[in-house]
DNA sequence: ACAGGATATATCGAGTTCGAGGTATCTTCC
DNA sequence: GGAAGATACCTCGAACTCGATATATCCTGT
């Protein structure tokens, strides 16, 4: 997920860690500010893979910031992962967020609409947070408020979002 | 939060760690079956913890089950988990999630009105998933439906937990 | 003049998680 | 009778993340 996140924001815009990492900060939910022992190290690994170039600009601000770029390798290798997510990216809340985030980056409507029908298809499932013996409990099965909350709230974001999911295919699939 | 959800799940039950493992897959959305390879070494460490109680139970259905149970020292520990979340379980929506669907346990209803009012403050507070200088970009500022659908979404769902929180407050505070 | 805080990058060790692989039993279907 | 799949547990190494720690500059307030 993180590596999805620092390829999105920089295909559009050179950007240096430090601004990287508030940016991530705010998109995965002002929530999760992730560490500089996590970011750091990740832009290496993602430089010596070739998906990076980094380029050092002297004392901007304050240190030496090291502005960096996605290469030709980076932009092919973020479209990748857009046009065909692993199944994680589409099941979970957090990384299809991510996923949503830079789909646009993605330029072929036709398969920007392939991503979202996979979303719908998981959706669309049937799914409950608690089963009993196979069945699965419904909010109705819970006199704590808690969890009826849970359901009340997990109902709501999933109305949404259908309505939001089938309007925005209509617009991607001009005739289907 | 996987060891939330485990000593959640054994307070109102002994479960043998396939069931628990199904459990969780289910809580967190689906989503996130946990590998074995993570959810037995945890067991084992909570276990050496004092947390959890093992009990062989011969040949039942397959193998040979290990049927887990609190110690009074694991309900306690529940206990100050649910009292005094740390911040990421009040800020992080899966983790959030997680502790609703076991704040029941906690038997005292001003304590429990007293985590609601941090979610509370929390949502209350200003957040985007974009900045641009120090400002919050909104929905309106982008033209991709992607960016677009992420915010309708994230409103519907702020809004309807917002509503469920100050209803929910209300019923737990009786005269405040 | 100097402290504190934001900016900016980096490393290291401890702890976690995943994925692959292994073992064994029971039930169902052909 | 045998294969497949669900049940049930376990270990190991590779990879990752976090938190602590370090360094250095610039700006702001006192």
């Amino acid at each position: 997920m993180l590596e999805l996140a620092v390829l999105g924001f920089l295909y559009d815009a050179q950007l240096h860690g430090y601004d990287l990492r508030r940016r991530i900060a705010a998109l995965t939910g002002h929530v999760r500010p992730i560490a500089d022992g996590t970011l750091y190290p990740l832009l290496k690994r993602m430089e010596a893979a070739g998906l990076l170039h980094r380029e050092l600009q002297p004392g901007q601000v304050a240190a030496p910031r090291h502005m960096l770029s996605l290469t030709a390798e980076g932009k092919q290798d973020l479209l990748n992962r857009l046009r065909e997510p692993d199944e994680l990216f589409v099941t979970d809340e957090n990384r299809w967020f991510t996923l949503l985030a830079f789909l646009r980056h993605l330029d072929d409507p036709a398969q920007q609409a392939a991503v979202l029908r996979r979303r719908l298809r998981f959706l669309t499932q049937p799914a409950s947070f608690f089963w009993d013996e196979g069945r699965p409990l419904r909010a109705a099965d819970f006199d704590d408020p808690f969890r009826q909350g849970l359901f009340t709230i997990a109902t709501a974001t999933t109305r949404t979002e259908l309505e939001w999911l089938r309007q925005t295919l209509v617009a991607l699939e001009p005739q289907a």
